[in-house]
Order: C-alpha cells, then structure tokens, then sequence
DNA sequence: AATGAATGAGACTTCATTCAT
DNA sequence: AATGAATGAAGTCTCATTCAT
C-alpha cells in the first residue's frame, strides 16, 4: 500500500506554501503563477493538485497558515500572567513575530504579510477568517491591558480596547513599515516609546490604582 | 494652445484612475483587468490607452498619486512650527489622513492603500518612488520631534528617527488595521495614548531631560 | 465607428459554426478541440471567444442549428395541403433532409447529426429544446397523418402519433445507418414501402373513410 | 490451471465494462474520464490498467460488446423458418431488443447505444467491426425478406436489400427515438405498421406479384 | 498482483494590447 | 481622435497513463 502517510502529505502541503511563499516574496501576489510556484515547489503540476485544489487554495492556505503561525508565536507573550510595562511587551511582541519571520522557513514571512493583508480585502471567505484571528488577537492585547491596569501601571479608566488598538496598530505598522523600508528596527520603536511614556508610579499600598481607599 | 487639452487630459487621467481604484476596491488587486476599468471608466478602450500606455501606468500612477496626495494632505500638520503633543499630533495626523481618504473620491482612498502597499513590493521602479516619498515623510516627522526636544517637550537624547518610526508605524497600522477590520478608530488611539503618556514639564529651571522632577 | 454591423456578427458565427462541424465529423465529438476549431475557423483564440462563450456553447449552438435548419426545410413538405400516399411522403422528407444536409455548407450536416443526438442527452438544457423542436415535428407528421385519414387513404382508427412516431423512426434511422453505413439510400427505402404498402382504394362516394354514412 | 484467472478476468472485464456503461450514461460520451470509471468501478486505477490498455480500448470493447449482444439477441427472430408478416416481425426485433436492453444490466443499453454509434464515426478500427457487424444484421435482414418473398407475402422483385433497409431503419429509428424522446414505444410501431401494411393474400393461383387481386 | 501517488502533455480560457476603420 | 474588434501569449487546470512501493 503506497499510500501517503498523513505526516508525508503535510509535508508536501508545507512544501508547495513554502514555494508559494517564496514566489509572491519574489515577483508580488498579482505576478504569481502556478508554473513558478511549481517549479520552486519542485513538484510535477499534477502533484501539486492532488495537494491543493487550485491556485485560491494554495495562496488562501498560505494567508490562513502565516497569519495563525504568527499567532501563536505571539502566544507566549500574552500569556505572562505580569506583563512588562508598555515598552518592554511591545518589544517582546515584535521580537516574537521577528522569530517567527525566519524560524523554519528561508523566507522572510513577515515580508509577504502585507501581501496577504492585501489578498484578504476581496475575498470574503478568508477576510472572515483572517477578521476571526484578527479579533482573537485584539482581545489577548486587551486582557493584558486590564493585567495593567489591575496591576496599576495603566489607568483604569481607559477602554482595554482602545489601548488594544494602538497595541495592534503599533505591530501592523511595524510590519508595514519594514516592508516598505526594510530598516525599521524594534528596538527604535521600543526606545521611542520608552522616550514617551513616563513610568506610572508603583502601586503604593497594594490598592488598585483609581480604587477609592478606605 | 495646449492648455485646455492638458486639462481635458488631466481630467481624463483621473477619471481613470478613479475607475482604477474603484475597481481595486472592489475586487482587488489582483483580480482587477483592464476590462473592468475601461468599463468603469466609461471610455472606449483606445481612448485608455491614449492616456496611459498600459495597466502598469496605470497602477503606478495610481499608487503614486495616492501616496503624494496623502503626504500633500499631510503637509500642514507638519507645518505647524509649535506642534502639540504627541497624542495631539497623532490625532491632526490621522484626522488628515481621514479627510484625504474620502475628499474628492466615491471610494475611500485609504481602504486601497494596502493593495498600494503589497503592489510597491515588487515593482523597483515604484517601491524607489515610494521608498522616497515615504522617507520624506519620517523625515518630517522627525522634524516635529526636533521642535518637541527643542520645547523640551521630548527627551532630547532619543534619536529623533526612532520617534518618527514610531509615529510612522502608528499611522501605517491605523490604516491596516482599518482596512482588515474596519473599526479602528482615530479616537481610540489618542485615548491609548494619552492614557500611556503622561505630559512632560515644560522645559524650565534647566532639569536635566528625562529627569523626574520632584 | 468600426462596431460591427449584425449581418457580419452573424456570419462570424456561422463561419465558427461551420468550423466546428467540419471539426466534429473529422475528429468526432470527443476529440473536437478548441484549437481544432479555431485555426479551420481562420479566426484567432480571442476572436472565437468574443463570439462564443466557450466550446460548451458552440457545440449548443452548433446542435441546435442544425436541428432547427433541418426542420425548417422539413416545414414545405408538412405544408402541402393534399400530402401524397406515404411512401411518396417519406420520400419527400428524406429527399428534402438530404436537401439540406449539404446546402451552403462544405460538411454533410446529416453526417454529424448522430454526434448531435448523443450531445443532446447529457446536457439538460440542449434536451429540452431539441425534445422541443422534435415534438412539433412529431406533431406535424400527425397532422400529415389526419389529412390522410380525412382523404380516406389512411384507417381512420389509427392513433396519428403512432403513424408519426413510425415516420421519424424511419427518418432517424435514415440518417443513422447513413451514418453508419454510408449506403443508405432514399430510394430503396421507398421501393420498400412502395412494396409493402398496398394503395387503399379510393375514397368512394367522397365520404371520409370510416365515416357513417348518412 | 488458468481456467479460473480466465474467468476471474471475464469477470473484471465486464465489471469495468458495466461501469463505464453507467457512466457514458450519466455524463455523456465526451465527460466520461477514465477517474470516473474506475471509482464506479469499485477497482483500482492500476486494476483497470490490467485489465485494459487504456480508456480506448474501454471504450471500444463496451461499443464492440453491446453491438454484439445487440445482434446475438435478435439471431432468434431471424433464425425463424417461417418468419411472420411484416409488423410483426418487426415488433418481435423491437421487443427482443427491448429485452436486451437491461437484461443483466443495471442500466439501459439502449439508451448508450446512440453514443456508440456516435463514437463509432470517428474510429476507423471499430467503425470497420461495427460496419461488419452491421452488415450481417442486413444480410440476415435481407434473407428474411427473400423468405417472404419465397411464400409470396412480399412482391418478388422488389430488392431484399431495400427492405432490409427499411427494416434497420426503423428499428435504428425506434432506438434513436427512445433516446431522444423517451416516449416511442413499440406497440406504437407495430400498429402503425398494421395500418399502413394491408396484408398480402398467399401467393395462390399463380397470380403475378404485386398484381392487385380482383 | 495490487495500489494510488505522481507525471506532464495538452485542454480551455483570459486579458493586456494593437490597429484597421 | 476615437472606437472596439482582433490578436495571441500566457495562465490555470484536467486527466490518461505510468511506476515505485
């Protein structure tokens, strides 16, 4: 029985992403064919149909997979049941997703991320996925701003949603940013951001900060 | 008299690239033909073709004229030789750029600006146009963070560029971020922020910047 | 205004058409390409694909055409008013289908009409409407059929559809084992009936056959 | 011993034949793949290529195996000494086919018959053994005539081809029709038949043939 | 003997661009 | 200047067949 191995038909799938992934790094979404991404793939055309249904599914698969690899890069960082201050979990943030850029892959995934983003805005079904993932991301940012605020280094007054934004916004435009340039450096964000935020006062007497004593 | 032929020209210029970026809107960049935008254009094929020498220039012109008019409607807040604080500055930026999103366009300018983004990757000629504009940008960012340090504002140590980054990827990340989303918020931003930044003294009595006074 | 009048239009589709018969009687249905039919049709890819949606739709076309051209030069034998005895009548059929199977066109039409039948029962929408056009021809014929029983020179009691059904499957099967066999004749399938049918005698009295007199 | 192989690979070899008979009947002559056959099948790709040297051959065999039967099943109304009148006779080639048709199949092999025929233009080995094939149904046709002829229920001089003509035709016809339409039947035929044909006297008293008696 | 993964030629179709009118 | 019919290279995908296991 010849039959593939599941483990081997993963292997094959990650294989054709990863020759995908290199083409649209390499000549940009609109410019992909499939006889690049088969010859990288160094497949024959037919294999690499019997793997992915077409051309959609390759490049779909390929958003879905970097988008919650990345993820769950991201994961550690915000599960620290006590979060660094601001500065220092942007830092781990975007250090995270630098490792995950280059860990098992020769190219640069975060470089292609832009692409992807792009390739969401018109088709529905994978804008959905991507919004879900999106969402779940928003919302561990947003649990670790109430771990601030808990902890009284955040004012807990503000939205854990609004801050959770500008957390997003931060990475996304880091992303951006070192697509577009190439020289944008985590550390400058985490200097500049340290420059701006003064550190709030330590959270005199065990009460949470804004709680009325007494 | 060329004069009102290079208006009529102009015009019809812009009504294709108009036609263009509804169409990237709707259906993408790389789903886009030429098809599609001669139809929306409402002129003949020939007639396109006159006034573009193909769907590259197209493209590029319509990248192009994008990121220009963005820094363009930009410009004044950088202008402003006593810029407000950070929070505040953030808020003129993406107020601005929320203006130039809709002003004179049925389509919003800044939903296509990722396509813009994911295009620029690999076409040379484009992303060293863009890479140019762009860097202009951080420069003038970097600016305004000079006149903060000047104004004692900002602590005069940090490397004005890491700070222009950092507004830089704000900026690009609200506008990811709105386009994957579609409910990131100027508002929400300046809140995170002023809720993160605690306003600097001014610079009296010669205290040593970054120092905590009292 | 170069836009092409119908009259051109029309024949651009008929020049396609004919392509794609000449085609299908050389290869056989199967092994019909589109690039078999374009170079015979002396258009290029792209202009066979203005007039025609795909090889799905020629084919259609191509069936239903040749159906429907075929009942049209059916129609003057229906329409005689006084129908002459049955052999004679088969012999005006086959005789006006050989007619057309080679008016204005280089191919045998009849040849390929067994490759239209067996096109027909595998596409639903192409089997009702020659099911269509094959009922209005099976009613003609009993309409035929009703003027013999109205001149007495056919038993009256007879259902006219089974008199109908019997004269298409002469018809059918004329064509068919022309197909087949390539020797089918005309006229040997009137010596035959000729032999087998003996003339009813007159209708006496000018009553109808059957008729009750008085 | 390979008597049993042998029949094991009879029986592989109608296995398959009956699948692919199934499937030309779902999906028409042009849409049948070789994928379809061979999951019906209930065998593996690699089986069926044991069995078979490929889907032509397939093919073939099943036009080759259902003409066959075809003609095997009408030998007991041609084998007839004493063949009866006319209509008659043809009901009993309509009715023996009809039972052919689904005799120890699941599917109507009628009804693929047209495809066959279909098939059968445009390959110059199997048109040759179907053309054979076809012959002897004729001749076989022809030698019932001439029988007729013998006991003076048909005119003597007419040709025993034309009628075995007639013959095929009508019965190709009913096989056409049934396919197209779905609605001829046989007794239809037969009737018709019956009304047309007024039954010849037996040749007594040395009359001429065809002379009208009275 | 059997399996089904792999092959790759070739099918259909699109679409950016040209050019006769 | 304008039109839109025509072009044909290039793209995506299918499917009959082979062959390692």
């Amino acid at each position: 029985m010849p039959r593939i191995t599941d483990e081997r038909r993963e292997a094959r799938r990650e294989q054709i992403l990863q020759a995908a992934l290199a083409c649209v790094l390499e000549h940009g979404l609109e410019a992909v064919s499939m006889e690049m991404i088969i010859a990288r793939s160094g497949l024959s055309t037919g294999a690499v149909y019997r793997y992915f249904k077409g051309k959609d599914e390759i490049i779909t698969a390929g958003v879905v997979s970097g988008t919650s690899g990345l993820v769950r890069a991201l994961t550690p960082v915000f599960a620290n049941p006590d979060p660094p201050p601001f500065p220092e979990f942007i830092d781990q943030l975007l250090t995270a997703a630098l490792a995950y850029a280059t860990a098992d892959s020769e190219v640069d995934r975060l470089l292609v991320a832009i692409h992807g983003w792009s390739h969401s805005q018109s088709d529905a079904a994978l804008k959905a996925t991507a919004l879900a993932i999106f969402r779940g991301l928003r919302d561990q940012c947003a649990e670790t701003v109430r771990k601030w605020q808990a902890a009284g280094s955040v004012d807990p007054t503000v939205d854990p949603h609004a801050i959770a934004q500008l957390i997003l916004s931060i990475c996304m435009g880091f992303v951006a940013q070192r697509s577009m340039a190439g020289d944008a450096d985590a550390e400058a964000h985490v200097a500049a951001l340290k420059a701006l935020i003064q550190p709030r006062p330590a959270n005199r007497e065990g009460l949470p900060p804004g709680a009325i004593p007494g």
